[in-house]
DNA sequence: CGATAATAGGTAGTATACTACGAATATTAT
DNA sequence: ATAATATTCGTAGTATACTACCTATTATCG
């Protein structure tokens, strides 16, 4: 169950030419770091996205009778513990961007997933609760989730994996300041300041 | 340079409680891999999201005045060197979807970086070659992508660095079934029969 | 040769993820 | 208290990235 569709098609290459030509990037170990992006799979951010869109396709799979997706869920999991919170703090909490947020939450209300209440405090403020139907979706739901998290590492050894966990959460603390809508998790404590 | 915009809201957590309720996940260590998905943050999925969102913030911001995405500059990169591909190849190539693919070199044909001569053996084919303009683009934003590259691991040393791009490739290699648009790259060898 | 498969491309719809702009409300500084 | 600033949310627009369905063309098999 879950799709099983036959992915598509092999071997590309047929009437066009191949010659190989341009350099390209020429290597220029000189710079910086001495690290080669020449190839378009050497490059941090390409191997980056592919492995985000492959765990996409692996947590759609898993989660196909919900119809959810990553970010949604992330969302849900967030309000999980019956916190009131506002888009701004939940874009802040899952770390995408305000508008962004802002969909997803509008989403999850068609869905009655949770509810907006207006705040009272701040009139500007619309605030997000889970509902019970809510929490129970993402009691059905978290299996399904540790499923697709377990196969889309499933090919790494324990010390793999924890190496990968380890830098990747170390490159997220030190790039956090340039993304939009940095994490609260992630913050600087100190940096007040600017 | 490059926007320099401040970030934004400190601080949230204002007039919402914060009582701590359910457990989630409850941290059956039972399962297969004893891997911990309780926290959001614990999640590969979500720091891979994360990660990619933040490259591409910044290699957007490194690019900022040659207007040009990720996608865009990898499907200019395979086509660098003069080959005439269809847009099955280029999407296969690059690691994205047939749909996506087209959308993108649509783009770039409107800013004339590219040229879309029809299949003279191929009725149905729509080819994609990139155009004296095009190459030159690339050389001239080529320094910029490796400035993002090297900004977005910067915090990273060798060692670190290559354990990172070791895993990555690693799990790219073994999880490149799963996601749609399977990479020519990472496919493996043996299995032209299938 | 003719029916069927596979392949290339297109359109439409949805979700994530931004930018840019504007309106309403809240905070702060004068 | 008033003005300036910050914050919250909204809309609209663009790009990536899919699914689902469609047509046209090519390849394959009986």
């Amino acid at each position: 169950m879950g799709g099983q569709r036959v992915i598509g098609p092999r071997f590309r290459v047929r009437d066009f030419d191949l010659q190989e030509g341009g350099s390209l990037n020429s290597n220029d170990k000189s710079s910086n770091s001495g690290r080669d992006f020449s190839d378009l799979w050497n490059r941090p951010g390409s191997l980056i996205r592919r492995l985000h869109q492959i765990h996409v396709a692996i947590f759609l799979d898993e989660c196909s009778e919900f119809k959810v997706t990553p970010v949604q869920f992330g969302v849900l999991t967030v309000l999980y513990d019956g916190q009131t919170l506002d888009q701004v703090t939940i874009a802040s909490q899952i770390g995408v961007d305000r508008n962004t947020a802002a969909d997803v939450v509008r989403r999850l209300e068609r869905r009655g997933l949770l509810v907006r209440p207006k705040s009272t405090g701040d009139r500007r403020a619309k605030l997000a609760k889970i509902t019970e139907e809510g929490k129970e979706f993402v009691d059905a739901v978290q299996p399904a989730m540790i499923k697709a998290q377990e196969r889309f590492v499933s090919s790494l050894d324990d010390e793999d994996y924890d190496s990968m966990m380890r830098v990747m959460t170390k490159l997220l603390q030190n790039s956090n300041e340039h993304g939009r809508a940095p994490l609260r998790a992630f913050q600087k404590t100190g940096s007040a300041g600017k």
